[in-house]
RNA sequence: CGGGCUGUAGUAUAUCGGUCGUACGCAUGCAUGGGGUGCAUGUAGGCCGGGUUCAAUUCCCGGCAGCCCGACCA
C-alpha cells in the first residue's frame, strides 16, 4: 500500500482528554477515530490489526466449533424469557417507529439457544459448538480507556452444547482452555487463567487476564505456582488451591477473555432438550466462551509501546514492512516496493514527499515491525537500511537479498 | 448510577457584557532533503435551548456532550 494513497493521516497532537496510552497512540497513529465516548471508527490501518487478531482467533475456534453469524438486533421477548430484559443494566434497548422494542446484542445466549432448538434433537447430535465474531453493544455507564471499555466493541463468543455436565467439563478443559492458550500465545500476549465470579451467568468463571498498569481489574497471583484469582473472589490470606502457599502478589490486569459453565440456565429458559438413548427428554448443558478482540487490540498497545509509538507484535502488525523512501531514491524504492508485493510481503510504502524526520517519526508511531529505508546513500551501495522497530540498531542489506530475508 | 471537573479553531490556550487574539496543526507554493526543516500565503472557533440586558461567547437556569474518581462490568 502506498501511503500517499492510503486513507490514513497521523497526527502530531492528541486531545488532552484522552489519558489512556492505547487511545492516544491508536488515534495519533491513524488506526482509529473516536466517534462517541466508547465508540470508534476503525480506519483501514486499524482494521488490518483487528482483522489479524480476529483471524488468529478464528483459526483456533474453527478447531473446536463452527462459525456462524447472529444479529445485532434482538427480539425483546427472548430477553424477557430469560429475565434479563429488566435485570441486565447494560442492555441497550431501542424502540422502532412502530413502537416495537428490541435489544442490541450485548451477548448472544438469547439468540443462540433458540437457534439450537431446531438443530439439536438427539444425544447423537451432541456435543456441538458454534461461535461468531460480532460487534457487541453494552450501555456502559462509563466508557473509558480507549478500546479497553467501549459501548460498541468486537467480541468472539463461542457456545457449546452438551448432554452432561461431565461432557461440558471435558470440552471446557480439554478443548476450550487449550484453544484459548494457543490464541494468546499466537498473539504474543501473556494472559493468565484467573478464577473469577460468574456475574449473572454462573457461580464461577475463568477470566483471562493480562497484566497492565491501567487494567480495570485487580488480581492476585500465587508467587509460587502462578495461580491467579480475581479480587472479587479472593479471600485475604487464602491458601493457594494448587500449591498450598499463602504468598500472593497483587496486580492490575485487563480481562481479555471470560469463559463460563452455563449449565442449564439458558437451555431451561428456552426449553432446549434432547432425547437420550433411552428415549427420555433431557435438558441440555451449555458453556459460553467470550474473547474481546477489540479490547485485545487496546491491551496489546498498552503492553507494547515506547515513548515514540506502538511496537506491534509481528502476528498482529498491520503490515510486516514499512518501506521509506528518501528523496533521490524514489526509483529504487518504487522497484523494491513492487518486488516486495510480488514476493507476498505485506508492505506499507511511505512514498510521500515529506522530510526524512517526518517519515521516521511516523514509522515509529505506527510501529510496523520492520522498517526498510531506501536513501541515495544506501542505494548507491545497492543496499537498503533494515531496522526492527523493537531494536535500536539498523543494518545495511543488499536489495536483492531483502525479499528473502523478510520471508 | 453517586461524586468531581470541563465545554472558545483540529490541538493547546488568551481576552472580553459591545461580534474572539496567539501558537502549533492543517492546506497551497517555493526552497530544503538522514530524526517532525525554513519562508510566504491561506484555513478554521464561542455545544444547544431558555432567562436577564439596549446588547450574552461572557452573568443565571436547564439540557446535551466529554473527561476523571468510585460503583457496576456477558
Amino acid at each position: 500500500m502506498r501511503q500517499s494513497k492510503y486513507f490514513l493521516k497521523t497526527s502530531k497532537t492528541t486531545s488532552a482528554e484522552d489519558v489512556s496510552v492505547n487511545a492516544r497512540l491508536l488515534e495519533q497513529g491513524g488506526f482509529v477515530q473516536k466517534v462517541l465516548a466508547g465508540v470508534y471508527n476503525y480506519l483501514p490501518l486499524g482494521l488490518r490489526v483487528l482483522a489479524k487478531i480476529e483471524n488468529i482467533v478464528r483459526l483456533e475456534m474453527d478447531k473446536i466449533g463452527n462459525e456462524m453469524f447472529m444479529p445485532v438486533l434482538h427480539p425483546k421477548e427472548n430477553w424477557e424469557k430469560t429475565g434479563r430484559w429488566n435485570t441486565l443494566d447494560v442492555l441497550f434497548k431501542v424502540k422502532s417507529q412502530h413502537g416495537s422494542e428490541y435489544a442490541l446484542g450485548p451477548t448472544h445466549e438469547e439468540i443462540v439457544t433458540p437457534s439450537a432448538l431446531s438443530i439439536i434433537n438427539s444425544y447423537k447430535d451432541l456435543p456441538l459448538a458454534v461461535y461468531q465474531i460480532q460487534t457487541k453493544f453494552r450501555d456502559e455507564p462509563r466508557a473509558k480507556s480507549g478500546l479497553m471499555r467501549g459501548r460498541e466493541f468486537r467480541m468472539k463468543d463461542l457456545y457449546s452444547f452438551h448432554a452432561t455436565t461431565e461432557d461440558l467439563d471435558e470440552y471446557y478443559n480439554q478443548k476450550a482452555i487449550p484453544a484459548y492458550e494457543r490464541i494468546y500465545k499466537s498473539l504474543g500476549v501473556n494472559a493468565l487463567l484467573t478464577e473469577a465470579s460468574g456475574g449473572t451467568f454462573s457461580k464461577f468463571s475463568h477470566e483471562y487476564q493480562v497484566e497492565i498498569e491501567n487494567g480495570e481489574d485487580t488480581i492476585y497471583i500465587c508467587e509460587k505456582c502462578g495461580v491467579a484469582k480475581n479480587k472479587e473472589i479472593f479471600e485475604a490470606g487464602a491458601e493457594c488451591t494448587n500449591c498450598g502457599k499463602t504468598t500472593w502478589r497483587e496486580t492490575k490486569a485487563s480481562e481479555v477473555g471470560n469463559i463460563f459453565k452455563l449449565q442449564d440456565k439458558y437451555s431451561s429458559a428456552f426449553n432446549l432438550q434432547f432425547t437420550d438413548n433411552t428415549g427420555a427428554k433431557k435438558t441440555l448443558i451449555m458453556g459460553c466462551y467470550g474473547l474481546g478482540t477489540s479490547r485485545l487490540m487496546g491491551v496489546i498497545v498498552e503492553k507494547f509501546h515506547d515513548g515514540k509509538g506502538i511496537i506491534w507484535p509481528e502476528a498482529v502488525a498491520p503490515f510486516k514492512v514499512h518501506l521509506l523512501s528518501l528523496k533521490g531514491a524514489e526509483k529504487e524504492a518504487d522497484k523494491l516496493y513492487e518486488d516486495l508485493l510480488k514476493a507476498g510481503v505485506e508492505v506499507l510504502y511511505d512514498d510521500r514527499e515529506i522530510s526524512a524526520g517526518a517519515k521516521f517519526a511516523d514509522a515509529d508511531l505506527i510501529g510496523i515491525p520492520y522498517r526498510v529505508l531506501a536513501s541515495p546513500k544506501t542505494v548507491a551501495q545497492g543496499s537498503v537500511e533494515l531496522k526492527k522497530r523493537a531494536e535500536e540498531k539498523a543494518e545495511l542489506v543488499k536489495i536483492e537479498k531483502l525479499t528473502d530475508f523478510l520471508k
